[in-house]
DNA sequence: CCTTGACCTGGAGTGCGCTCCAGCTTTTAG
DNA sequence: CTAAAAGCTGGAGCGCACTCCAGGTCAAGG
């Protein structure tokens, strides 16, 4: 089998383009991939591993320079584990803070669509008119507040 | 009182710019703020309201053009109610997911951060270096793997 | 009345994260 | 051996979501 991967192949495994890995590299996301005798790269599971987890980061919003700097610390070698751990740290303490915010919003959006739902089912020809707040019909009476 | 917010002062209240609130307008995803005879915008109470849940789309990664085609259901009145709805429905749904996805890489992380607290903490001088995947001593031994 | 500061408009500029391109070399299938 | 496909580099271009600016109007305090 083959130990290492071409451009073409990682990107597919990935999801980035070809572009994107070269991009990462001339960045500084991934430093030096090795190459065959062409001078073209062979991704090896070692630069996989990290592009997937560089992936993650991404995937819950980390800035580019934000990974560079991780990637520094992580060229830089063990030393940096400390400051590499509390730059995590940080990060994900961000995203719990993130993921809680979201939730409160899902479940904002789910009234929002079930007061729709409602308004859709119980006001016969003149159809719902959004999120008023009414309290006695859902239905809209008349005037002009324009619910979302 | 006011019955209503100078731009500045909707400014302050969203946490927007005055340039963005009047980009907002621009690209339509207020439309037409009432002005005074000046011609200086006045929020009222329901641009307000409205300007809020927009920030709650876009903080939930709803973009720009998503929140455009919905302010455009919003002004073309009660007949799109089923439409708008969907489009909540379908943002909602995608958000969920987004949302399970954070949380798998949050775990992830959590255990990486663990990880390296666990390297630190019983690899005397020689620190950590990442997060190999040693099953008898997780201080690293030698060669060069270079964990993330 | 006059100044000062907020506001207005239309349009140009910015930062981010890619994405595309030209021009050339290398690899691979037939 | 040849032709097509894939890769390489450096640099330009793009879409998004703002942000800033010039040049002018308006309004509120002294």
């Amino acid at each position: 089998m083959k130990p290492y991967l071409s451009i073409q192949e990682a990107a597919a495994s990935t999801g980035l383009s070809p572009d994107t890995l070269r991009y990462y590299e001339r960045i500084g996301l991934i430093g030096a991939v090795p190459r065959g005798p062409g001078g073209q790269r062979r991704y090896v599971p070692d630069d996989m591993a990290w592009l997937a987890f560089l992936l993650r980061l991404r995937s819950t919003g980390m800035p580019v320079r934000q990974m560079q700097a991780f990637a520094e610390l992580r060229r830089q070698g063990e030393a940096t584990a400390g400051a590499r751990r509390a730059l995590l740290q940080a990060h994900l303490d961000g995203l719990r803070q993130n993921i809680r915010q979201l939730e409160e919003t899902a479940t904002v959006l789910a009234d929002k669509i079930d007061h729709y739902r409602q308004l859709e089912a119980s006001c016969p020809t003149s159809k719902a008119k959004g999120a008023n707040h009414a309290k006695r019909s859902i239905c809209p009476r008349s005037g002009k507040t324009q619910g979302n």
